[in-house]
DNA sequence: ATTCAATTGATACATTCTGTCACTTGCACT
DNA sequence: AGTGCAAGTGACAGAATGTATCAATTGAAT
């Protein structure tokens, strides 16, 4: 169901074709976020490596956003969170309880976004497509 | 083209029917944002009613936010903005360059909706759908 | 091994709010 | 028209989520 996520040295890869070093804080949070599907904050990330700095964690996710591994989510409320992604274009699920995060893909959507760009006035640089939800695990 | 906002008196009654009441300051801050057909921020209000105390203003935006007199939107990069929304359901444009806010509807994306439902897990409980764009206003 | 730009950590600051609490004010009821 | 009192306010402190600065450290190209 789910798609293969990024690994750890696909990720530093990624990173190392952009031109940015492979540094040990770096390969901690990478590691760090390899196990986490759900969606985490960069908050979560900084308590649990302590001996990496808040800052750089926060500049490291931001660098992970930039290169596409990782999306950006609002909660209802705004509160961000940050969830590993696939590389293929795709769309969120948030439990507005628990705050995981599903990804979902859907072909209709890409076709509805190009009958709507032609109905919207200005040129179309992105697009943001989330569903809330309460997930299976908190129903039950 | 746009639907009729909704005016003061109009917002006023919305709140009242709420059980809230109707004080000065939040009639200065609904008068304030009738005449803001684009997106805002609460600072913005803040800043041209200084007469209104700060946390008051985010108070009563957040107020506006629960009666669906606002819409809260994210930019790209998360930072927040508001808008005036019409009452029927309907999905945002946001400049990335200036934050000007404009508003579509679209059947299309209900149907989409109710197709998605069935393949998503869990219950459903709201959705955002942005476009972000470079304006016609930012583009010329 | 050396060099040096990239990176880091510490810290202070920025933005967007929220919590607290003493004070004020709308509004329901005479 | 006054009165009582819960709702609302303003001032201020603090939380959450970052960003800017800068001296010290380090990866990696040579």
């Amino acid at each position: 169901m789910t798609a293969p996520l990024t690994t750890r040295t696909e990720i530093m890869s990624i990173l190392e074709n952009r031109g940015y070093r492979a540094t040990a804080p770096r390969r901690a949070i990478i590691e760090l976020l390899e196990g986490k599907r759900e969606g985490f904050t960069a908050e979560e990330i900084s308590n649990e490596l302590p001996q990496v700095g808040r800052a750089t964690v926060f500049r490291t996710v931001k660098l992970l956003l930039n290169a596409g591994v990782l999306c950006r989510l609002n909660m209802l409320d705004g509160a961000p969170r940050y969830s590993l992604s696939s590389v293929e274009h795709h769309h969120h699920t948030i439990c507005v309880k628990c705050g995981n995060v599903g990804e979902f893909r859907a072909a209709n959507i890409e076709n509805l976004m190009r009958a709507l760009s032609e109905q919207i006035p200005g040129e179309i640089v992105g697009h943001r497509f989330e569903f809330y939800v309460n997930c299976e695990n908190c129903i039950s």
